[in-house]
DNA sequence: GCCCAGGTATAAA
DNA sequence: TTTATACATGGG
């Protein structure tokens, strides 16, 4: 990977792998980029950062090579082998390497651990665009204006709110979970950065203590919020996927990848239910 | 109108 | 320990 920094303030990021923005944005595992034309648009860290796919470089047209190698590098995972880590889990079952090839543009991000937390709890039995309808009006409503867009609401001052004043984002009977979440990591009751280093079963005991966090909440926290990637949301398509090619086999045969081959096998799930 | 959404709390078997 | 149902809202 080689960053090149043009007069025209761009910046090129040259022979970077595993790194398909649509997969890496569209696959669920954040709410918060928006595509127009072929730019994807995010906030993390309070600043933005609006980016394209050109041929295998990626073009960013709003930040220093600075910011880029400070925050975004590390945001974006990319000192992580995903080839490697494919290579690893394919030789595991052949559906799986189809899977791990398919989706192989995926990377996991690290997301802010609350915005993550937080996002996850928002998105229980609940569709995606208005998963992002509901993450969009919290962050517009209560969140620090960016030069693009708005960063997301710390715990401290979603706590400080009430039901009545969450209304507007018609969260529906999650209002009262993101509040019990805010209160409980804004107090302290709950430490997000000690949970984010705590043995894996233990980090989920601690997430579950909040109203409305079960294991898939949980897991969905660990893995996209701390970087936990043996954290493994279990849903009902990776039920299936279980039972229908690991047949009495728990996910640790994917370890200490577990939330990457649930990445790679979701999306594969949903592309072809009828081999599930 | 109807079914469902990357679930969880609660009660009952 | 496993299984059923309500939950708020709106996308398709």
């Amino acid at each position: 990977m080689k960053i090149c920094e043009l007069p025209d303030g761009t910046l090129t990021i040259k022979n970077i792998t595993n790194f398909d923005p649509g997969q890496i944005f569209d696959c669920g595992q954040s709410f918060r980029w928006v595509k127009s034309q072929n730019e994807y648009t995010g906030t993390a860290h309070d600043k933005d950062l609006i980016l394209y796919q050109s041929g295998s470089d990626i073009i960013i047209k709003n930040s220093s090579a600075k910011d880029f190698e400070n925050i975004w590098a590390d945001y974006f995972d990319l000192k992580t082998d995903y080839n490697k880590i494919i290579n690893n889990l394919s030789g595991i079952h052949p559906t799986l390497d189809k899977a791990c090839k398919m989706y192989s543009g995926i990377r996991i991000l690290k997301q802010e651990p609350w915005e993550a937390l937080c996002s996850f709890i928002i998105s229980q039995n609940n569709n995606i665009p208005r998963i992002k309808k509901i993450i969009e009006t919290l962050c517009r409503l209560f969140g620090k204006k960016t030069n693009h867009g708005f960063s997301f609401p710390d715990a401290s001052i979603i706590a400080s709110l009430n039901l009545k004043k969450l209304e507007p984002l018609k969260a529906g009977f999650r209002a009262k979970y993101i509040l019990d979440a805010a209160k409980k990591v804004s107090f302290g009751e709950i430490k997000l950065d000690e949970i984010a280093k705590m043995p894996l079963n233990n980090a989920r005991s601690e997430l579950m203590k909040i109203v409305g966090v079960g294991s898939k909440v949980a897991d969905c926290a660990l893995l996209y919020g701390m970087h936990r990637l043996e954290a493994f949301p279990e849903d009902v398509w990776i039920k299936k996927v279980m039972h229908t090619l690991f047949p009495g086999q728990s996910s640790n045969i994917f370890a200490p990848y577990q939330g990457i081959a649930q990445q790679y096998l979701y999306h594969y799930s949903r592309m072809h239910p009828d081999e599930f």
